[in-house]
DNA sequence: GGGTATACTGTTCATTTGAACAGTTTATGA
DNA sequence: TCATAAACTGTTCAAATGAACAGTATACCC
């Protein structure tokens, strides 16, 4: 069943070179150009195998979408740099390199997500969010543009900050609850730009 | 010359996400749908300032040929991946993979660490550890062998069963403060096997 | 012998894709 | 004020590409 043909170990070996070297995948004219087949459609025949065999993986009718699966993947580890903010000044993070203030990485099958560009981090400030066991210091990772469940813990743009609220859905509508006492206890929702949905939280012990 | 504009270090930051988690660029017109341009030549022009500016190199006429050039490749990062139990029976963990219940991965830098064979991690059952803000599914990074600091938070072996408590230095000696109200208050370190001193603390989003 | 898998040839078609052309708008510096 | 760069819209074209169809030949197993 997941015994390969020679053949195939050859066509295997020539799409892992080429992802590695070209760090793109090879498309099926090359596979065949590369092997001398008259016929793209033996390169393809070769790939369905492979495919069936579930070594690789494709994205159908897009262009170089090979990829080798991830069990025989070379341990590929899918690790996503995640810029940190000090704080996020207007209404969705940049995802500039230079102003953050760092980066955090994250290994994906933790956190069972697909962390995008849309994916950041701020450092908590105070202990505002103590009622829900979020200290200062911590790191939190939130994704923008996710959609927020009851009692998610979000952060939203209060005058020009970032700040984290806990978001309460009640009768049909959105609040914001703070923990801050500066702030009312409940705001609509739609009254702030919600920057991102937390989906973890990194701690760290304290270097002093 | 090599100033990225705040837009062409979105641009460059989504390519190399997408290289990244699907292992193939994305086309040009992928780009464009992403930030809702309307037209493709808006994520061309891009492209063409990044590669003008020396970050990104293409093959040209080749589908999804983008990839970030040698100087800005993402460097390799130095990943430890540290075995996760449910509960370590005996006096000290093996750091046997085969008995482990998982792996977590964590960059170096982040915490500013030499994970060695003696770091491991456990999965917090329980609201015990609530009062220092630790919740039941959290995830808590430890070291073997770390001299403790008055106030960490260490793994303690109890009824053959891995507890976390709070250190206490105090009058020269060392007590163990548990949060669970099943045993008593303070407990002299030397009666108990230190397993290891926690490091980081990770939690998750719940997926229910 | 019949069925099936492997390993191809040869061709056509519809999409995907990069590239190019012709604009507009805004900001910035000379 | 002019020049330039950045950041787009809108369109067209040709090449690159995946997918499908119709075959051929060989080997192996039941």
């Amino acid at each position: 069943m997941n015994a390969l043909t020679s053949r195939q170990q050859q066509i295997l070996e020539f799409i892992r070179q080429h992802l590695e070297l070209e760090s793109m995948a090879p498309s099926l004219r090359e596979i065949a150009a590369h092997f001398g087949f008259r016929s793209m459609t033996a390169a393809a025949d070769h790939v369905r195998a492979l495919q069936r065999k579930g070594v690789l993986e494709t994205h159908p009718h897009r262009a170089r979408s090979l990829r080798i699966a991830r069990p025989w993947s070379p341990r590929r580890r899918q690790i996503v740099d995640i810029p940190l903010y000090g704080a996020i000044p207007a209404g969705f993070p940049d995802s500039r390199r230079q102003e953050a203030q760092g980066c955090i990485s994250i290994d994906l099958e933790n956190l069972s997500l697909h962390p995008g560009p849309r994916t950041f981090a701020l450092e908590v400030k105070g202990d505002s969010m103590i009622g829900r066991h979020i200290l200062d210091g911590d790191i939190v990772v939130l994704e923008h543009g996710l959609t927020p469940r009851n009692g998610d813990i979000v952060a939203a743009l209060i005058d020009n900050e970032s700040t984290l609220k806990t978001l309460v859905l009640e009768r049909g509508k959105s609040w914001l609850r703070a923990e801050n006492p500066r702030y009312p206890q409940l705001i609509p929702a739609a009254e702030l730009v919600i920057q991102g949905v937390m989906i973890a939280l990194l701690r760290r012990r304290r270097n002093s």
